[in-house]
Parts: structure tokens; sequence; C-alpha cells
DNA sequence: TTGAAAGCGTTACCAC
DNA sequence: GTGGTAACGCTTTCAA
């Protein structure tokens, strides 16, 4: 493959000239200019982007690391970000941290040593102390779904206390009274924290929170549809799951057993990932801006450690889920109580 | 950031022993390599992975280009790869190609730059000459899902035209006379493979062919939504459709519709996403394996250009997707036709 | 078994 | 405006 002396020699010219002419830099004559473009063309010439990274110290390369590449949500992450990084040409390289501390620090080490300019890290296992060190001595970093303290100004949250309460309030508003709740798996700062939105908004309404009405579940269809086995008599009329994926599988029991969403039990995601519109009932969800959320934190990063000013001013840091109303819950406040 | 010069000194040996202990290559002796290790460890020393690269000529990084890194099936597709590329300590780096010639060309073009030691390429745009010369001059290429002469043995397909077939097959077998069809976009090659497939299985039975009962949909839920709302007054025991998306449209249509699945028509997928099986009724689809197909491009590379041997011998180079019988088809065997 | 030194392909600084 | 050349951080001969 060519290399730039190959094109200066071509040229007639030298190499830091082909440099300027290729980094449309400087004040380089229009004659010269396409004697190199000229001799570029001809030799097939594609400029080594490590090599430039070397002498340049910058790599041109940012970095995320996302608990699983090939999960519906971090996949409309990562995305979403590779498509405004490459319209500036920065590349975005990806690792899998799969929720592990050790996984999570290998990845991050990994990206390190391709001399990342940045990265945006959606870790959960991790802890803090690291990502702090991390930030401070040796990288732009974006922390997205984390809220380290100290370290505020370059996290990018989704408020999952708020939008649980206003998931649960919606409930509690259509009349429901005995409202179950499937959480993820409590180790999982999202996980709790969306319970704990959900106990709020029942503490505040003075609702019993009865513990034979939780489960604990992985975040998973599956374990969705095992919780919901274990709700189902309970004779709650509503339940609130901590994930659309769950929600799914809590929907796939009632549906195999012929409980009818939401005339019998009404069921209540979290994420509004791309499908629950197509589920039966479509589920009543909160929306999860996964995409604006992505925008923000490349912006961020475009801005700080490219130069590269973006549209939007000043960068939201905390974003708000928002009700997606659609068919698996029901208005109950005309019937007393439903009956299972 | 701790050089190899800095590890050199600390250590009091030159760089190119710290080297050696780093390549944990030769015959180092085990008192120097103590030595080497402390200063590394002191020095919190990481090999930049890019002047590696510049100096070995190997940059340990695999690009990838997928038509889009947020749609599921080819986040699965990535997901798979990293996953096995860095247990070997290699980099994966993605790029979207959008399924035009230019972004295609544009991605492959970035990922050149970045001196991919070799390139998986899922595209449909870009032309089958510009492939050959990428493969022939400039890197070791996998293509999946796509076959080009000449070339053959670095292609990855997915056998289509037999999919579509056996689940066309499956639904006459099933007694289904009158089946309608809702392709791909016909400037993909595997929509218009999967749409043969289902002509030749309708010609091999001497079913009718009747233009009325196809559409070109785009592969998406809401073209299926739509394809599905023109079919619908087709009379049509059975619709076959180009992907497990448009299938969820058509999914989603019917139940809006109060037409149900699959008593008063039946629909078949393909691809078999993740989320087939919980939709209601869970799709009946044809498996896309893409995961093992993910495997297979990668350790076809892991063998071929970093000397790696994996586990399965003989690569399979070509994929038949299998049937997975769900609830949406019915046997109609013993009504005659069903009824609309 | 180890060290010296020549690259790898760029950029960036300093002359001219 | 343009050329010369020293970095950038590492690997890899070649000698010792």
């Amino acid at each position: 493959m060519a290399t730039i002396k190959d094109v200066s020699k071509h040229a007639g010219v030298s190499p830091a000239t082909v440099s300027r002419v290729l980094n449309n830099s400087e004040l380089v004559v229009e004659k010269t200019r396409i004697k190199v473009m000229a001799a570029v063309e001809a030799l097939g010439y594609r400029p080594n982007t490590l090599a430039r990274a070397m002498a340049s110290g910058r790599s041109g390369i940012v970095g995320m690391v996302v608990p699983e590449m090939s999960s519906p949500i971090h996949a409309r992450f990562i995305g979403e970000a590779e498509k405004l990084f490459r319209q500036h040409k920065i590349q975005l390289i990806g690792a899998s941290g799969h929720c592990d501390p050790e996984q999570e620090r290998e990845a991050i080490e990994f990206l390190l040593q391709c001399r990342c300019d940045a990265l945006i890290l959606l870790v959960e296992a991790i802890d803090d102390g690291y990502l702090k060190e991390l930030a401070e001595r040796e990288a732009n970093v974006v922390l997205i779904n984390r809220q380290v303290t100290g370290l505020d100004s370059h996290c990018i949250t989704l408020d999952n206390v708020n939008g649980s309460f206003t998931a649960t309030e919606h409930l509690i508003e259509l009349g429901h009274q005995r409202i179950g709740c499937i959480t993820g798996p409590q180790n999982k700062q999202d996980a709790r924290e969306r319970f704990e939105g959900f106990q709020q908004a029942l503490q505040q309404h003075q609702l019993i929170q009865n513990p034979a009405w939780l489960i604990e579940g992985e975040f998973t269809e599956k374990s969705g549809y095992q919780a919901m086995a274990k709700l189902i008599d309970q004779q709650l009329t509503a339940v609130f799951c901590g994930n659309d994926e769950m929600a799914f599988g809590a929907l796939a029991y009632c549906r195999e057993h012929g409980i009818s969403v939401p005339q019998q039990i009404s069921i209540m995601g979290f994420d509004d990932l791309h499908f629950a519109s197509y589920t039966f009932p479509a589920l009543t969800t909160m929306h999860f801006p996964a995409d604006t959320m992505a925008v923000a934190a490349t912006e961020f990063l475009l801005s700080r450690c490219y130069d590269i000013a973006s549209a939007s001013s000043a960068p939201v840091m905390t974003y708000l889920p928002t009700l997606v109303s659609r068919d698996s819950v029901a208005d109950i406040r005309n019937h007393a109580h439903a009956s299972l």
C-alpha cells in the first residue's frame, strides 16, 4: 500500500506538503495542491490512521463499553453514537463488559491500549473508585446510566426513580390498588432505582406493600415469565415490570394461561423497546430515550475533545422517561376491583 | 502514560528486552523477566496498541461492516464475533453501511485506513467488482450473506432459497393452497432469494401464483402491516413473510382487525429473531443461525490470518435455515379450505 | 540472553 | 509556501 513518501515522490514535493494538503490545513498553493491530489488518486493512496495517530497524539478513536453488544437496547446506543461519530471521521469501537467487574475492567484496559481519545462507558459492575481514577488520570470519560459522585458532569443518566414513580402512579390513578412488581436484579443500580420509584409511589398513595407481590427477576423474558407464574394467584390488578423484556415474559405467561391482559390483569413495562408496540396487547411502558442519550454523549465528547461544536447548546445530563400508553393497562376506576 | 522506555529504565534493561518479555517470546532469563514485570507493574504501563501495530505491521484489529448496527440481527453478528475475537486480544471495530453503495464503500475505506488485518463484510449494495479487487489486493476478507463468484471460499452464506422453499413447503404440507407472500425489497439479494424459494415451492407443487397475492415490503414491521392490509381480502389461508419483522407487522394488523391467527390465516416469518417466541401467537419461522455464522467467520479469520487454530475443523460456508414451528401456522388438512 | 539501532507512516516544528 | 527532519512508541534484525 502506498505511503505518503510514495505520493510525495510521485508529485515531486516533500512528505510535509502532502500531509498539509491532506489535512487541508494552511495555505498550500492551489497548484501544488492539485499535483498532490493527482498523485494520491493515481496511487490509490490511503492515509494510515495508525501512523497518523502515533504522530499526532490523537487516535480519532472513541471506545464504548456496553454490557452486551447483542442486546437491543445497547445496540441502539452503539448504532446511534457510531452514526454521529463517523460523520466526523471518528471511529467508534465497542466492547462488552458483561456486567462483570473483571470483564468490564478488561474491556476498559483494552480500549485504553488502543489509545482511544475518549471512552463512553455503560458499566455497572466496576467500582466507583476505578472510574474516578480513570476519569482523572487517563481519559475523557462519559458515563451513561451511572452516577458517580465527583464525576457528575460526566454522567448522562436516566431518572429511573422518577420513571417508575410515574409508571406506578399511572397505575394508581387508573384505580389499581393491588399492584405487584417484578424487579430487575437488585445488584444492579438501575434495577434498584426502578424499584425505589415503585415503592415511593405506593407509599405516597398509602397503598399496601406486600412482600408476596414482589419478585426479583433477571431482566430477561424468561425470568418475567417465571415471576408472573408466582404472582398470578395474588389477586393483583396490575404488575409493574422493571423492564420490557420481563414484561414480555409476563405477557407470554398470561397468554398461555388464558389470562387476558388488561381485562384480568394490567402489565406495565419499562424501556419502550422497539418491539413493545408489537406485543399483544401492545405494551404500555416508560420510554427510555436511548437514542437521545447516545447523541448527548456523542456531542459532549465531540465538543469536549474534538472541538466540534454541536447544534444543541447545553447538554442535558439527566433524562426523564416518558409514559407511552398502549393497551396493556386497564382503567378500572369504575369497577371497584377487577376480579381475577 | 508510561512508555516502554520508562519501563526499560526502571528495570535497568533495554527496551528490546522489555518488548521480548511482553510478547513472552524467546528465551528471556527468568530473573530479567521478573525485573521487567515489576517495573511494568510499578509504572502501570500499558503497551500502545497503535505503536505496536505500526512496528509489527499487524494491527490486531478486525473490521466489520453491517447494514445497521442497531438492528437486532446484526447486533447478534457483531456481539458474537466480538466475544470470540476478544478472547484472542483482537479488537473488532464496526461500521454501518446502511445498504447504500456509497456508504458501504466509505465504511470499508475507513476500516482500511485503520489498517485492519481483516474485514468481515455484511454488505449488499456495493458491487462485486469492488469486493473482488478488495479481496485480491488489500485485505483478508470474509463476506457474509453474499455470494461473489471468484470469492467463493470467502463467502459464508445462508441458503435463503432453500429456507423459504422449506417454509413454503411446510405450509403446503399443512394443506395451504392459497398462499400469499410479503417479500423484502427486491433490490436486496436475500429478499430476492427468499422470494425465489417461495416461488419454486409453489411451482413444484403446482399451486397458483397470483400476482395479487404478492406484495413487496421493506423488511420493516410497518411495511408488513401495510402489506397485510392489502392482502387480507384475497381469501388467503397463509402468508409467508420475507422476514420476521414484516411478520410482526402482519400479526399486528390481524390482531387489530380481529382476524385470528392462525385460525383465520396462517403467518410465517423468516429469521427467528429472539422476539419471535414472544409474539401472539408465537411466530412460526425459519431459524437464521446468525450466531453460528458469526463464529464461523471469526474462526475462519482467526486461523487464516492469526494462525490460531479453531476447535472445529473444516469451516462450513453455507448454512441451512431450519424450521421453528410455533403457533402462527395452522394445519388445515382436515378442513378443505379455511374460510376467512 | 541481551543491547543497539533501524525502521513503521505520519505529523509538526524549524528553517529557508 | 515548502522542505528537512526529529519525534511518536514499539518491534525486529543484527551483533555482541
